[in-house]
Order: C-alpha cells, then structure tokens, then sequence
DNA sequence: CAAATTTATGATTATTAAGTCATATTGATA
DNA sequence: TATCAATATGACTTAATAATCATAAATTTG
C-alpha cells in the first residue's frame, strides 16, 4: 500500500496503518524506533507536528520511505487510505 | 522527477531541486510557502530537522507531495537524484 | 464481565526548530 | 573586477516537540 500525504495528519494516519498492517504495537514500534509510545500515540492521532527526524525513525523501522513527487489527481488506491 | 528520501537531508535535497527547477529563489518560496528564506536555507542544506507542517509548507508552495511506502531497491531514476 | 493489554492524555523538563534581524559569503553578471 | 543578487550563518527570543513519568480511558481477550 501506498498513502499519499499533504498533511501532518496524513502522515499519522499512514504510520498507524502501517504498524497495524505489521501487527505492531505502539510499545514495540516503540521499541524499534527508539521514540515513544507516548510520542508515537500523538502523532498518529495527529495531535503532534513531528520532526522529519523523528518521522524517519519510525518510517526506518516500519521498513518504509517516503517520495516526494507533483501533485497527482487522487486516485481510488490513495483515496481509500484518505477516508 | 521524484525523489526518494529516508533522512531529512534527503529531503532539503528534493526542495532545493524542486526549487530551481521551477526558478525560483529561496526568498520568492519564502513569500509562497511563508517559511522564513533562512529557514529554507537551513532545510535545503541538511542543516535543520525541519517539522511536518514546515515540510508541508514548502511541499504545498512547489506543488508536491508525498506518499509513503515500502522501502525500495534504489532504481536508476532515483540514483540519479541522490548522487 | 473481569483482567490484562493497549492507547491516550496530562504535567514537567529539556531540547530544538522557527521567527527575526543583521551581516557575511558566495555566485552571477554588467 | 566591481556591483548586485542570492544564499548562508550567527545570535537571540519564542514556541513547540520529544522525553519522561504517571495514569486514565479504551480495547482486547480469557
């Protein structure tokens, strides 16, 4: 799968699946990452403006990227993971 | 083009791409994007860990956005950015 | 439903990014 | 090369994240 993203909250929205898709807990992404639970819960509610650090670290030990590429028209696929 | 970024200087590397691709000067996406020139400067020289939203500022003002998915083998296209 | 686990939230502190201004450096060009 | 524009850097202030601990709320599961 693949989330687009234009906002923090997106971003947060993206990580939750992901971890869920892995079938990972906050504590053990957590511990993977080396960043909070705490932390993890706030950006995944999107109630945090996470540092690209931060983003990346739990990106890495989600074994995912990012790419930055034009805006596209939204397609079915991407929608799916907006709404 | 797309760019593939795991660590922020990745990241301030697509901006500054973006940037001059579309000729513009770090103060003209100032104005567009309202993150300070300085600031630009500090991201697109890895010199800053930059927050989602500024990111997302910056992204939105040059058009772009990202999507998020599983790491890849590096493809020709997106050595050609990194190097 | 009760217990256990998982996630969310609240408070405090330390750290750091962004805004802000001034200016030095670098780069382009007349 | 001298000038002008563009970018980088440094200092300082303000504001916000992340770490940290404690615990409440929600979810899962026996």
């Amino acid at each position: 799968m693949q989330h687009l993203a234009r906002l923090p909250k997106d971003v947060g929205h993206a990580i939750r699946e992901e971890r869920k898709a892995k079938k990972l807990t906050q504590k053990q992404l957590a511990s993977l990452s080396g960043v909070w639970q705490e932390t993890i819960s706030k950006i995944e509610t999107g109630a945090a403006n996470a540092k690209l650090e931060t983003l990346f670290d739990l990106l890495a030990a989600l074994d995912l990227e990012i790419t930055i590429c034009k805006r596209s028209k939204i397609s079915a696929a991407e929608l799916e993971d907006i709404f």
